[in-house]
DNA sequence: TTAAAATAGTATAACGTTTACCTAAAAAAA
DNA sequence: TTTTTTTAGGTAAACGTTATACTATTTTAA
């Protein structure tokens, strides 16, 4: 049916081996015969087969982005997406393949992995945090199987992942209060235990060491990642008797519940109070007021963790280090500048 | 280096045929030799080669989900992930890939769609409405290439698409509002020109027609798809002689200005005046109050396109037609029975 | 002028499967 | 018993490419 390599070798009276030196810019082919040939396969409309041309070369020319995805978890991880799209770009410019994988939870993710490296699936594997688990990740690194976990994975090992740095994060939202000049400032976190936002309060807490500001031990608070959790913590933040100028919330959803106890108590955010948190879910740009956000750059991670594991693939003796991308400040206008607002207005 | 079906056949002593044969379940060969070639297999640990399989059947095992995503889309089609997802959940059950390509506009969706068909990289092809255009859908249907779109095209083709019936989802809207006892409707819409909107309105307008409710023509607003005009075109509607008492909204960031304007004029919603709008965003579950919403079932499309899609590419000559799915109601709080008030609460 | 080296091209074996065609034994039918 | 059919399995070609090893010609160097 379609047409191959070898009807092109017959139609421009060469051998086989010929045109696919052409196809392949490899020396010794004089320019007459490499234009004839190339003529006819433009005339022949050809395509060389890629996946015969990947059989040959032993290699699949996929790369599976491994993930879990119950029903509706678009919001608990929108960023999944987006580091799909990040590192599709990279790939397709190698002339690989990005199957997406979603998986329904890690077990199943397991499964799916040594069905992979069995079958020759893949030369490669993004695994998308939700899908780590402790067995998954020894099978790939017994099997010496080119990976990179999205995420830091909560167990040591000695495999490759790349992640955002947190603490980082935390100084940065810290840092950029201090630039607008809020001096009080409080933080309302998920549980306790949460390594993420225990590395943010770190980052926070370092900052403030650093600088010598001092930190009110009230105004630390620890709830849950809900609207509801925000609420409670930001109302026990308003009942005491100093107040903060500005507060750090962890995740959008405290953030929300955060803005509506501070309209209940009339606070003007951000002329009363500055409000921080992190990740830019589509949330924080429509609420009002729009939300400043520490930002991971998602879209690098997903280019990053496939260029580097482009790199592996290519050079398996190749040992890369884990690493971590930086934060983004978005700057929206639940902060303002204390100290120049009238100048901005002049 | 991997192992192969020749290894098991020498380990097993039998032919590579025999082996074959037995992974395929092809007639006559004894049990005992099965089992023994069986023991073989998980002895070496053998799995067989899809890749080469493939290439042998010619056939490439993937099919591609085409998508424009310019950086930052997720929010603008938070949906796109979960018709991958929906997708990818009965492809896997078939053996095949679902490699996922994030294209930067329609001409480079076209490019792709060339170089996918010319060199046999998929099966099948599933195109995101953002990806289509007429020289696409031609490309597609001239060479007879299996194919589904996802999202009804702009232009009239003898192509195969599946989309939500954004009609049903205008019925729908006001069957419920009409249920919970709202009498006064009011429709906010976007562009005029905006067929998607057209149709829901359409949709509106004839269930009212149906059931002999009247509609006040300053009752019918358009604008745009933002947080901004939701809030002015609430605001036209609050200030005209007549207030409705219930109203429709295009999506979820008009919904968003509605609610403020509504604040702003003291209506408390549901009580005052109910909200409906379509779309399930992650936004409409956590503004106060919870949006009732129309939503399309997203992972339906995503399912019923592959699906489809996988007996096209089983049985060629299957001429399918295009097809809608239903729409979901879901139930929040932006709305409740007008009627039954007191009921819940005694 | 002659030998060596570079150039231009071909023939063919792989890659790991599947399958069409073959053989031989066993079972069934005559 | 003989013939036919079924069962059990093997041989080898094919899928479309690439690469190694080869030949033959031309160019360069000695």
């Amino acid at each position: 049916m379609a047409v191959t390599i070898k009807d092109v070798a017959r139609e421009a009276d060469v051998s086989i081996a010929t045109v696919s030196k052409i196809l392949n810019n490899k020396p010794y082919i004089s320019e007459s015969t490499t234009q004839h040939v190339k003529e006819v396969m433009k005339r022949l409309n050809y395509h060389p087969n890629a996946q015969a041309s990947n059989f040959k070369y032993k290699r699949s020319g996929n790369i599976v982005f491994l993930a879990v995805t119950e029903l509706h978890t678009a919001f608990h991880n929108p960023h999944m997406f987006e580091i799909l799209c990040g590192a599709q770009n990279v790939i397709r410019n190698k002339d690989y393949n990005l199957p997406f994988m979603g998986v329904s939870d890690t077990q199943d993710a397991y499964e799916s992995v040594k069905k992979i490296v069995g079958c020759n699936t893949a030369d490669g594997i993004l695994v998308h945090g939700s899908a780590t688990s402790r067995p998954l990740v020894d099978f790939l690194v017994k099997n010496n199987f080119p990976h990179i976990i999205i995420g830091r994975p909560p167990f040591a090992s000695s495999t490759c992942w790349i992640d955002t740095n947190n603490r980082v994060s935390g100084q940065m939202a810290m840092e950029y209060l201090e630039e607008c000049g809020y001096t009080q400032i409080a933080f309302i976190g998920g549980p306790k235990s949460d390594e993420i936002s225990r590395h943010r309060l770190q980052g926070f807490v370092s900052y403030m060491n650093i600088n010598r500001l001092t930190i009110q031990d009230d105004f630390i608070k620890y709830g849950t990642y809900t609207k509801e959790s925000g609420f409670l913590m930001m109302e026990e933040l308003l009942c005491q008797p100093t107040l903060p100028d500005a507060v750090i919330c962890e995740n959008n959803q405290i953030a929300m519940g955060a803005v509506h106890a501070a309209e209940k108590h009339q606070l003007s955010i951000p002329k009363d109070m500055g409000l921080i948190t992190f990740d830019d879910y589509p949330l924080s740009q429509l609420i009002d007021p729009p939300l400043t956000v520490i930002d991971i750059d998602v879209h690098e991670i997903g280019r990053q963790a496939a260029s580097i594991l482009l790199q592996k693939i290519n050079n398996p003796a190749l040992q890369v280090q884990s690493f971590v991308t930086l934060p983004n400040l978005i700057i929206r206008s639940s902060t303002q500048n204390q100290n120049k607002m009238s100048h901005s207005l002049i």
